[in-house]
RNA sequence: UGGCUGAUGGUGUAAUGGUAACACAGGACAUUUUGGUUGUCUCGUUCAAGGUUCGAGUCCUUGUCGGCCAACCA
């Protein structure tokens, strides 16, 4: 036997198996997920997550997605966020099939509300947040009944009615729904299903001044859109008993709840009250920043919706507490971006150098592959001239051992170019470097190399005559702790003063014909993206990730 | 003092009572006109103690440790 290889099939996540196993029973022909997002905030990288999942399982299996707005609170929400949720989806390369708002079902949702008067299984209760919260009791003590348990139904139904009709003041008085106060689970304890709020909502504008709570929308939307799994993260574990209580007392279409571990990145904060502290902190330069994990944030770092959706994928989904090395993601981006991007030349520190035996006015024209691991790319021209630029960091006037760059007497290759040789160096008053002399091997040029010598360092470099400058942006990482949120203190104390770095540097000039968002590998740099904020008079590029860089980390031993 | 939930290399995820695997990270070598890429190799793991079983990461018992739950947020 000699070919046995079948393709060693992905095994299935928790949530894919539940699928599975329903799929099998003949429960569902097919399946319906959604995504849910509250638009008041911009999209992260764990929305990221929670998108590929829901929109992933229905690629997998029969089915469709839909959009739905969580829009119940109108004081933090805003169209400006519905709109970039939108955006977002789709840049990742997903499509919903409806496109719905909590908000649409307000009218539902308000009779659903009357059914539970009816049935007495929910009260109009006039205590103040105070009152209601010391009544709750404690998670190890059972709390006690609200005076105002016992209305009628005729007088709740009235009362309710008085709320929705702007009767009462904000706060003054709430609909419960009449569980037990003494569950053992703190949300079975009589949870307020509307609160009174006049305020304006994005979509509803003014025609409501009750809202309904998280739990008396998101599960009863669900079973509207008749959606088949509803998946969220773990905090909503303990919502699942009242989720399921609503839809049976309603007797409405069960939908199911299932829950997975939100993922957490290191070196990174997903809270959205803490972005929106960031911008609103000025902190960073808005949702967008490409220092932020939002999804806007790492388009303009440069970032692809592939790589994003291959770190999802290897991540995975399971139910446990997590801690996730954000050197995947760059891993991701890398392998992404190897395969597709395009290679310039860019110097971001240069040292000039000065070649003495080739002739002043020429400008000799060279050629190098512009992406070497897809040859369709082709070649491009780069003029070689007597004056160039070469990274600082290339050239060490006394090598350390196994450095094989740049040295008086030594030789390195240029990209594309020639095989020079360094003679000597000039030094301003501090004793700087501000030149390095060199001389040209003839013969040695990068494809008619006829001269057979060996070098061992290979340097980019850009034409001190033809290059253009352009503004660098520099990235870090935006925290300098592992877990922010587990360190003492305000989380702002701990973001890293070096996160943002911009120089000027020195690019080949095919590189002033950027597209916004177009992706380089600058040789031996890294990938860079580049930014709206750029003209062809001064391109500005932002660095998403370094390459792999194993001289440095031995360079630190 | 309660309820819910979880525990597999440094990290993440598999193994569905039958050889603990894959990827990232780390290390070594080779290749390379990017100290990139690629290739080969290497490193190291079932929270603990009992039990059931021919056989346990998986089942049972007890314990330990972690996360979540007392917003008119979602």
């Amino acid at each position: 036997m000699i070919t046995e290889e079948k393709k060693e099939e992905k095994s299935l996540n928790f949530i894919e198996e539940i699928i599975e196993a329903d799929l099998q029973a003949g429960k569902y022909k097919e399946i319906i997920t959604r995504f849910p997002p509250e638009p008041n905030g911009y999209l992260h990288i764990g929305h990221a997550s929670s998108i590929c999942l829901n929109f992933g399982l229905t690629k997998k299996f029969p089915g469709y997605t839909n959009l739905r707005f969580d829009d119940t609170n109108p004081t933090t929400e805003d169209t400006e966020y519905v709109e970039s949720i939108k955006n977002d989806i789709r840049w990742m390369g997903f499509e919903w099939e409806n496109e719905l708002y909590a908000s649409d079902y307000f009218d539902t949702l308000y009779g659903y509300a009357i059914q539970l008067i009816h049935k007495g299984l929910a009260y109009v209760d006039d205590s103040s947040s105070e009152e209601i919260a010391t009544l709750k009791g404690t998670p190890s003590e059972p709390g006690r009944n609200s005076p105002f348990r016992d209305r009628s139904v005729e007088e709740n139904r009235l009362l309710f009615e008085q709320m929705k009709n702007g009767t009462f003041p904000d706060g003054s008085r709430t609909l419960r729904a009449k569980i037990d106060m003494a569950h053992t689970n703190m949300l079975m304890r009589d949870p307020i299903l509307y609160r009174i709020k006049h305020a304006h909502h994005h979509r509803t504008g003014n025609n409501w001044c009750i809202y309904p709570m998280y739990d008396f929308a998101h599960g009863q939307s669900d079973s509207i859109e008749t959606v088949t799994h509803s998946i969220c993260t773990l905090e909503f574990v303990p919502h699942r008993e009242l989720y399921d209580w609503l839809i049976e007392q309603l007797g409405i279409y069960p939908s199911h709840q299932y829950e997975f571990a939100r993922r957490n990145l290191n070196y990174t904060v997903t809270s959205k009250r803490k972005l929106l502290q960031l911008v609103q902190e000025k902190h960073v330069n808005g949702w967008d920043d490409p220092r932020m994990p939002t999804i806007s944030g790492l388009r303009r770092r440069g970032y692809t919706p592939a790589s994003i959706r291959d770190f999802c994928d290897r991540i995975g989904v399971a139910r446990r507490e997590n801690m996730i090395d954000v050197g995947l993601l760059e891993f991701c981006v890398r392998e992404d971006l190897n395969k597709t991007s395009l290679r310039r030349m860019a110097v971001l520190d240069p040292l000039k150098v000065v070649i003495t035996n080739f002739p002043e006015e020429l400008s000799e024209t060279c050629l190098s592959e512009n992406n070497p691991e897809d040859i369709a790319a082709g070649m491009r021209e780069i003029l070689f001239t007597r004056e160039i630029f070469i990274e600082r960091e290339d050239f060490m006037e006394v090598p350390s051992k196994k450095y094989f760059r740049l040295a008086p007497g030594k030789m390195v290759r240029l990209k594309g170019a020639y095989i020079i040789q360094a003679e000597s160096v000039v030094k301003d008053e501090n004793g700087e470097i501000t030149e390095v002399h060199c001389t040209y091997v003839e013969n040695s040029k990068s494809g008619q190399d006829t001269t057979g010598i060996n070098v061992k360092g290979t340097l980019h470099w850009v034409s001190a005559k033809h290059g253009v400058p352009v503004e660098v942006r520099l990235y870090d990482r935006l925290f300098s702790v592992e877990n922010v949120a587990s360190e003492e203190g305000d989380f702002k104390d701990y973001i890293n003063p070096d996160s943002l770095n911009i120089i000027t540097g020195y690019a080949e000039p095919a590189l002033r014909d950027a597209k916004p968002g177009e992706s380089f590998q600058f040789l031996r740099k890294g990938y860079f993206a580049a930014d709206p904020d750029g003209s062809t008079e001064k391109p500005v590029f932002n660095r998403t990730v370094t390459l792999r860089d194993n001289w440095a980390k031995a360079a630190e031993k």
